[in-house]
DNA sequence: TTGCTTACTTACTAGTAAGTAAGTAGCTTT
DNA sequence: AAAGCTACTTACTTACTAGTAAGTAAGCAA
């Protein structure tokens, strides 16, 4: 869940990862192409192919590496030990993160919309890496009500799919609009779940 | 805010912006060309370009028609003598259809994905729709909470924006997952508000 | 009936897309 | 020193992109 790396001191196929995110997220998969990437690197695109044979398997990689991610930072100690509201609150600061340094969305609000035109393999992994998230937040929703710190009406998994379709939202609002609109939705979202109902 | 019109029937400058909605709300506006809708209407590409002599154009059209749907909506006596919360109803409904009918997003989350690829008119537009969209939807839960008929906290702008953002992702939801979750999230906003915290 | 307009088609340009095959420089291994 | 591997480049193919210019058939208008 932590931001992209940079685009310098790693290796080629890294780089070219790095990069591909970067382009995937503020542009979409449609929109990017082998030479795009190619010029940053300054390279030839049929390097990327050595790398990377085809563009859906790039695709595949990057939001592999971000389930990845995910997995990783769920089970950090620093985070299961934290108490649901907290647990929630870091959670929410990734998303915070993202509007104000960059101008992406995320993941899924990226690949959403061209969803339809996407290979296979790739819809695939996005509707895991949807599924395993929206879990997360879930038992993070439950175990927040049980212990009287989070509230919300109806079934946590509701609430959960509810509240990452809101930021997934969030993002774009910002990109289309100021920034500002974006935190406010954000602090919408917080407010109800932290206030007793 | 009614659904769009059947691709037959109609004049073929119509049948050309028809048919091009139609694409872009399934596959974004990087994703279809105008061979997509000469192949369509038995037309050469040609064809289309007379209609419409660049891709902005055509996407500018799209965008603009939709926001003269959305106010003549919004204006219409059957729409403007209902209570708020029936106001909120009636909009909804018209989310709910898109995602059981068909498989597209709402023009916001269509083109939120790849807005900085996009041509400047079109971001314009988009921007234009999504303000006054944000802005009669912020005067009905106003309305709804002075008379006590829709109940949220915060300002009514926000959660408006937020509830918007919400819906627009739903969809995003239908077209990845199923459309149940997406009927959730919808169903999740609509007891949110109507029922008092 | 001549001329103009509408709504196209045909034939083309220039640019870009993904992807491939063959070659090569530099390093490592034996 | 020969062989092989890694990480590329060069040069190419095929397909598609938006867009344009010229031509044309049908209808209407004077």
């Amino acid at each position: 869940m932590q931001a992209p790396a940079p685009a310098t001191a790693f290796d080629t196929r890294t780089r070219i990862l790095n990069l591909a995110e970067d382009l995937l997220l503020s542009r979409g998969f449609n929109a990017f192409s082998y030479q795009h990437i190619a010029k940053e690197l300054a390279m030839k695109p049929a390097a990327i192919h050595y790398h990377y044979p085809g563009k859906e398997d790039l695709g595949v990689a990057i939001i592999r590496r971000q389930l990845m991610r995910l997995r990783k930072w769920r089970d950090l100690p620093r985070v299961t030990e934290l108490t649901p509201p907290e647990q929630f609150e870091a959670f929410v600061d990734v998303y915070r993160g993202r509007a104000v340094t960059q101008r992406q969305v995320c993941f899924f609000g990226a690949l959403a919309a061209e969803f339809q035109t996407l290979p296979e393999a790739m819809q695939q992994e996005l509707r895991t890496l949807n599924v395993e998230l929206t879990e997360w937040l879930a038992s993070v929703l439950a175990a927040g009500r049980a212990a009287n710190t989070l509230h919300y009406k109806g079934h946590p998994v509701s609430k959960a799919a509810q509240v990452l379709t809101t930021l997934a939202g969030a993002l774009q609002v910002a990109r289309v609009h100021d920034e500002q609109q974006c935190q406010r939705i954000i602090e919408q979202v917080r407010t109800e779940l932290r206030e007793p109902v």
